[in-house]
DNA sequence: AATGAATGAGGATTCATTCAT
DNA sequence: GATGAATGAATCCTCATTCAT
């Protein structure tokens, strides 16, 4: 007598990755339209055509997806512009860094410390700083990668120990920071 | 061994008005430091001292109190100024209000159109309007009143066949009702 | 600055028993028309333009309200008939009596024991049995107030103990309390 | 010191259609031993072994639930009976189907108007409609599901324009659908 | 990789009922 | 006799999340 039963597993044509794109693409989408807490999950998965386990997979929750999100944006954002004013216009971006982790500390917390994604998204960034920053810097013996991964995560800790608690502003830690990194030493082009 | 009942019923000294207007403040604090969707209900009436049921004796629901309190605040910023600029002023107030209920479509319908509290914050809008105009315009043969209704009813109107179809821009819409209602006639002092 | 306050207190032309029985006619309207569950408190004292503290007045609650409405238009319907037939239909009315017991008794237990409006039932139900039965019993010795309330009394007692238990139906109470009463003794007309 | 918590998700071997008949079940049950209001929904789920959320899963509210129910009766009553009679009898069915929404004018709006549920009802409805007729109606030509959605399809629009506007009474719309549509053309065996 | 089915936790809302005036 | 103001106790419902397949 049998009811049709619906195809479980997975879809033709999907891939991991694509889904995962996806469901951000749509996330960001509706997000905007109608905000976080009008966008519901299943809202984001419909948009998707996906599931609301399947959301699972690729994010811890909620929280992190829109962190995840956010936080993109601000590293797409970075831009370090033509010659001259090269640190200036670095040392903008890290503001604008910190002030979003600042007004944002519990999407933060979950974000950027307890989930799997965590890691991922740090990896990200780093991409993202190398090359900006290979175009721009003269790393004769040092390893690039070094610098980029100390730089994160002095970002990461710095966040953590005197911009949630309230000991630093964001724009003071940022000029520390391009202090700290980009004194003398570096040849910039 | 009987459980200790609390006091149902009116309290001491209790008053309406009081109490409607101690749950606006407190909303007020609330939404402002925490954000719309992160107070509860329970939050507020905790914050005034009082219960849940009592909230709805006041206010249809979360969003309509919601509403009413960002509407007033936008009404109690109408700002004439001084002599020469007062329609200027005027019209860029009335530009904030419709940008207010376009970027809030939904709130605007429920809250504007659709609850019992909906006539009273028209009222109210219609009297601060009035002690606004009263001070600037001369309506020497005409009932001011007319006049003022006659304006919080267009823009009624507007907001819903012009503003939510996206027919017309805020700026627009504000325009020409100026143009409509101020023209050469009155005398602005 | 005053607010201006509604005025409270006896209102200009009330009456105790008026306000007591519009509620009651409102009642039946409202509940006939939706059904008991779909009328609330606030529907009916609306309808007759009171307030629900003055329903509380005249009625221990909701479920003694529609008990008394609904017992009494048992209790009103009660018609004995022409000559003969006399006791059959006083049998069939008390059968119809503890049929309304049976199906509802956790209203017959609060509107007819455990409320102060009982025993006000009680006296109404009497004195209509007094009227239906003057007109056709010959009470020569007797005194007839004594043999009604043994009548109500019987039910009330039998109500609770034979038929919430379960122990006899509606039909046979009735055929025995006829039989108990209404024996050869008395004269009938 | 830890709190058991209880296990989410699927249930070994559930299955939807399982649990959404389970639901109706217990419901059906349950409205029949304590009414409809006296029956809440967490007493449903209980009775199921389910829990709230679920029930939301298979039905839009209370109220959809209790139309789907009632409604299938009517239809599962539908019975063409032997030889002669089949068409008085449809009309007599059709009669009472027309009753039960007059009935019921709130809750036939919802379930069979406004719910997602509403079409599956339907379509139950007409197949059922459409095994009681082949057995009697002989279609030679015509297309028997264009004739059975062409009923059905009267029946919404009149239920909703003669109805519930109280222009007609059940038995008359009965009638008269009959009569457009087993007039004489079709040959009833 | 993906889904059907289910749930925990909690929020909004309603309604009968009760004080204080 | 009547009311304004308030509340306890539930109920409905939603939403993020999880398990079994």
């Amino acid at each position: 007598m049998g009811v049709v039963q619906l195809p479980r597993g997975r879809k033709v044509n999907s891939s991991g990755e694509k889904s995962k794109k996806l469901l951000q693409e749509k996330a960001i989408e509706l997000f905007s339209q109608f905000g976080y807490h009008e966008t519901k999950i299943s809202d984001i998965v419909k948009a998707a055509n996906l599931t609301q386990p399947t959301f699972y997979l690729y994010f811890e929750n909620k929280e992190s997806l829109f962190f995840s999100i956010s936080f993109l944006e601000n590293v797409n954002r970075i831009n370090v512009g033509n010659e001259d004013n090269f640190i200036e216009k670095l040392q903008t971006n890290f503001t604008a860094l910190f002030k979003f982790f600042a007004s944002n500390p519990h999407l933060t917390k979950i974000g950027f410390y307890q989930t799997e994604e965590s890691e991922e998204l740090k990896n990200i960034f780093s991409q993202i700083l190398e090359e900006k920053l290979k175009e721009r810097v003269e790393f004769s013996d040092h390893d690039i990668r070094i610098f980029i991964n100390s730089i994160v995560g002095a970002i990461e800790r710095l966040t953590l120990t005197m911009l949630f608690t309230k000991e630093k502003e964001p724009e003071q830690l940022a000029s520390e920071l391009i202090n700290i990194y980009f004194a003398k030493e570096l040849i910039c082009r």
